[in-house]
DNA sequence: AATAATATTTAACAATTTCTTAACATAACA
DNA sequence: TGTTATGTTAAGAAATTGTTAAATATTATT
């Protein structure tokens, strides 16, 4: 697991770097907002710790310009932060923090802190194969299974299934359907059902449900 | 959902107005800093969104002084700022500000990160799953169960007996259970009646009680 | 590069479900 | 007993999703 550090103050830079190497992460630190962005675009780690004070482009600023890079658009950010400034809290978080910490930091804390945070993300999006009922599904194979026969999906199709399927249960909104598999992108109104169709006319009627005036779920 | 609207354009207004509607917000609108001042402690709305550029007192006094009013001092405020006004964003923040959206604005970002802020800060006492008697509701499933068997509620039902069972025992205005569930749509005099009766038919007649004049309750 | 094969989206219309209304009935209350 | 608030029912309006086929895009193959 690889972990960029962002911090003005070299002491402290030293200080977690020692205590995370030690914890076997691999790190690498800058000591401002521009360097780190720089750093982060090439190092790709899966989590960024940012201190929120910092002269010239602050925590939250450093924050919103990666968000904004789709390469890292899904690295972890966890903020550093003094406990009067409270304020910064919800900003930070609108600005796309995943957790803050408050100084003084106690190093086993943070580093608990951290694998909570890797852990938690890493569950979520590590679960590769689904089986459910009579339907495997393996995200790295690109394959689905219904009763031990291979049903070929267009990559559309299965990432709608796939990700119907990663919260059995859970009706999944039209709109958030549609923001995850076709980001921003405007789609006509019926392009969604046709995809519902063409999966069910696979897979059979009954595992995707439709929530009138709310959306789809997958359920047996 | 409530949101007050400040802006001194009344095209942006207008334009806002309607989007926001459309997604089923409740909205008032005012064109200048006093107003919706005064209209705030009113209507006390979820969330403000205040322009931070307007003649006589600007966004961010406004957003000053909101906040030293104790029952808004826990709304929240979201920002329109023109990108080129990039000093305003720490200003802004230091004022009490919860997030920033910048101009032009674009109707689908601005809906997403409203969701998003009402999301983090109700999300914290919003119980999913509510279990009283021999009921089961979940929302996150969108699903009912009466003795472990499904009951299918259409999505107003849905809402309506979920809204009720968040407190159980306690009665529910008529007029509150209209504008949480409908928003500030007129509708006529019998339909809440109409709705409570087709919940009534699936569930049974004992767990709603009507208290006459005042409104109903969800009640073993 | 041209062609064929797939995949995806759109558009038109159908089918279905949900919601609201209106008219009248009934119950509670003063 | 009259008044007011809520209950009930059924009809049709409105909203949402389903379905199909054709139009575009995209990808693979020759």
């Amino acid at each position: 697991m690889k972990i960029l550090l962002v911090d003005d103050e070299y002491d402290i830079l030293e200080f977690l770097s020692y205590n995370l190497k030690k914890e076997g992460f691999v790190v690498k630190t800058a000591n401002n907002g521009k360097l780190a962005v720089d750093i982060a675009q090439r190092f790709k780690p899966d989590l960024i710790i940012l201190d929120v004070m910092m002269p010239e482009m602050d925590g939250i600023s450093t924050c919103s310009e990666i968000r904004e890079i789709p390469s890292l658009s899904d690295v972890l950010i966890l903020f550093l932060t003094a406990r009067a400034e409270e304020y910064s809290e919800l900003a930070g978080f609108a600005a796309g923090a995943d957790d803050y910490v408050t100084k003084p930091i106690k190093p086993k804390l943070l580093i608990s802190r951290i694998k909570a945070l890797l852990k938690r993300t890493s569950n979520k999006s590590q679960q590769k194969v689904i089986n459910i009922g009579d339907l495997h599904i393996d995200i790295d194979k690109y394959e689905l299974m219904f009763k031990n026969n291979k049903i070929h999906l267009a990559k559309k199709e299965f990432n709608l299934l796939y990700y119907l399927m990663t919260v059995p249960g859970k009706v999944f909104l039209r709109e958030d359907i549609i923001t995850n598999i076709w980001g921003e992108a405007h789609v006509g109104d019926r392009t969604l059902d046709v995809h519902i169709r063409k999966i069910r006319e696979k897979i059979g009627e009954n595992y995707i449900k439709t929530v009138k005036g709310v959306g789809y779920k997958f359920d047996i």
